[in-house]
DNA sequence: CAATTTACTTATCAAATGATAAGTAAGAGG
DNA sequence: CCTCTTACTTATCATTTGATAAGTAAATTG
């Protein structure tokens, strides 16, 4: 078992894992919003509160189109912004109700995809499954 | 363990997957193609010979822009079109030399950063790592 | 407190992508 | 043959995304 060979496993991997997260998000989001905003409001519900900058950082987009897109989610009224009270120049962005209600809405459609795909699955399949998550995720996806 | 539970975990997994094969990914392809044009020779490059058709549906583009992109990568010279002697309308898709060329260079990029990764990583992580994969690849992500 | 830096905004522009209508040419089926 | 279907192309247009320059307002620093 050399490097190369589990290079060219771990490629056919990352396809299949992109493959099926494909699958289990298509058309999860709203039509209303784009992909770049569907990403942005992920990254909110599950690092709220954050700011424009971390948005801008984690996401990969320049901050004027981050502060364009922000803009754009918080006229669907999708998210908030607060204002940093000890530092005006800071923002701390939230989902809405409206956002929060969006995102459930997305996630369980994929959840209930998801338990489509394991309802076959044994106890000790999901066992597995579950470690295997765990070593790849400490060893490698770190 | 409930499946919930699994759910969640899977969430986070992917999304580190996602992270890290975009850093392990980031500027290695050449900056003369696109994204999608990219991820059109990667297809070919592991499914070559392939059909205009089964790009399209594999990579979820419409035929018409399937069609124009194929047509720029023709252009470049970095695939080559053959016509099927046994049924005109259908076409054979392979990378020319320089396709070829500039796709081993992505993947040597791309395996580099990767032996990087796991360079501290024991034999027994290793073997950790690829029993992991096999699991998740046949149980969940097929 | 003046100069600089930080955090974010506004305005533009170009390129990439996606969607749709219409067209061509070859094969299939009656 | 004549029609229908398949495989792909061309043309066009709207939207999304990415890049860059310039601007505002608040904090920081010497």
């Amino acid at each position: 078992m050399d490097k190369n060979t589990l290079f060219n496993k771990l490629v056919s991997f990352t396809t299949s894992v992109h493959r099926v997260t494909k699958e289990l998000t298509k058309n999860a989001k709203s039509e209303s919003i784009s992909q770049v905003q569907y990403n942005i409001l992920e990254y909110i519900a599950v690092s709220q509160p954050v700011t424009p900058s971390e948005i801008s950082e984690c996401q990969d987009i320049a901050m004027p189109n981050t502060s364009r897109e922000l803009k754009k989610l918080s006229e669907k009224n999708l998210i908030e912004k607060i204002i940093d009270p000890n530092d005006r120049r800071k923002q701390t962005i939230c989902l809405s109700k409206e956002g929060e209600m969006m995102m459930d809405e997305a996630f369980s459609t994929i959840q209930s995809r998801f338990l489509d795909k394991i309802q076959n699955a044994s106890l000790e399949d999901l066992e597995e499954i579950e470690q295997a998550i765990e070593i790849l995720q400490k060893k490698l996806f770190y």
